[in-house]
DNA sequence: CGCGCTATTGAAGCAGATCAAACATCGTGG
DNA sequence: CCACGATGTTTGATCTGCTTCAATAGCGCG
């Protein structure tokens, strides 16, 4: 039952040192470079970093010297403003962090590993000179900060839009979908993230996120026991989400 | 009563042709620009265009060629997804359009005009080539797009946490703090979005947007006759925009 | 002057929040 | 090994803020 403990997800033993030869090289940044390019970005990401569940990787009010790219883990994003706080994402491998500090040149937002992490450092003064130098890593770069805008104006739209129940399947399906993109099993999947934090994320309270998952339980669609999600019927979820609005599930 | 005819917010009478000379230089992308990279700039940035209320800038999947800047004017942005419409920005002058566009080659927002505009087209393979040549520029245009995804942040921060109440004054002190950005009147400002639209912005219907509005309006924050908007005790405003909540507002 | 659109106000219903309590799960140390 | 507390999850009961539906009022404009 337990899966290789060698998967695309899972930190990779000895550290990679190579942009060329990380297992997320198409997720990240690196994706479409020319092999010139990949050579001057590996010479500038030197930077590893391991983190452990609950460090975090920085903090709100943190200088910006660098982006984080993700090697293997999860971690999750939280904005704060007096008392309230809001996940605003669960990052995973291939992804790029910090690409909201490059307006202020500080962070604003905290980001925590959920387990185990591998980080590559990309000191942004050193990417700056190679996006010059290197017009595909720059249109690379640009696709990643746009396809950032992206991102959350669809959080946006699920938050103004969609009621609990759509939300939480949205939520679901897309994460189904990130791990698929990977290369990863997705039709069972280990959940990182607490209750809470899904809540958090979908702008709900913990209890009603568990009062969903236990229609979607009951309703067949879903089995889940702690955090071990197993999709069943992937395709009434999907519906869901996207807003087919069906018989209103008892 | 009635305002200048020339202000830095309504139309210039004929078409400025250099970003140098632009009234909305310091908030567009020329800002903090050597004069050098500001001639290529506006080599580049050639293409004009006026349009009048309603009429659309792009829609949603129009192929995206060109970057936008709002000379003046006012509009709105819209996403939409199986009948549901959201507004995602009341955009004015200084900013820039198409940002998420770049991802994927193809806009996936409407952008309409809710008055008179002037826009400056600035096509995006130009700018590209430019931006290698002018480091300035290329930062510029990181903290632009960046600026975009803290933006958005803080729009999805606000409608995962605030109520109602809070929602609203938050949107209306921002909108005040955006005139008076650009150095305009801000006490009394002409709202140029209908409640429908405020409403779609902030995910709530007209209805509530109305109640609270006369509720605001009640208190003797501010007063408001159509889209006359005047804001009276806008230190209680922001107090209740920054979460400080005092007495239950009847 | 009357038509159409936007805005306002009222009454009723409901989705989700809040409060509260039981129940797993897990690491830790006796 | 089990008892223990800490943490996270589940379920129930009640409450409330916002929506929905409906009707009226202003306002601009031909």
């Amino acid at each position: 039952m337990q899966v290789n403990p060698v998967t695309p997800l899972a930190p990779s033993g000895p550290a990679v040192i190579r942009c060329s030869e990380c297992p997320m090289g198409s997720l990240c940044m690196a994706g479409g470079l020319r092999p010139c390019d990949m050579a001057h970005l590996e010479a500038i990401a030197g930077g590893r970093r391991t983190l452990m569940r609950g460090e975090y990787l920085h903090r709100a009010g943190d200088a910006f010297v660098k982006l984080f790219a993700i090697r293997s883990g999860h971690l999750k994003t939280l904005r704060h403003a007096h008392g309230d706080c809001q996940v605003t994402g669960f990052p995973m491998a291939g992804e790029l962090l910090g690409l909201d500090a490059i307006a202020d040149g500080r962070h604003d937002s905290d980001v925590v590993a959920l387990d185990t992490c591998e980080i590559c450092e990309i000191p942004f003064d050193g990417l700056r000179e190679l996006l010059v130098a290197a017009p595909s890593l720059m249109d690379q770069f640009h696709r990643a900060l746009s396809r950032e805008i992206q991102r959350q104006q669809a959080a946006l739209f699920l938050m103004g839009n969609a009621r609990a129940e759509q939300r939480l399947a949205l939520f679901l399906v897309g994460l189904r979908a990130r791990y698929a993109a990977r290369g990863a099993p997705s039709t069972q999947i280990q959940l990182r993230m607490s209750r809470d934090d899904i809540g958090a994320y979908l702008g709900l309270t913990m209890e009603c996120v568990c009062r969903l998952l236990a229609r979607f339980r009951k309703a067949g669609w879903i089995t889940l026991t702690g955090r071990r999600l197993t999709f069943v019927d992937g395709a009434r979820l999907a519906a869901l989400a996207e807003g087919v609005c069906q018989e209103p599930l008892a």
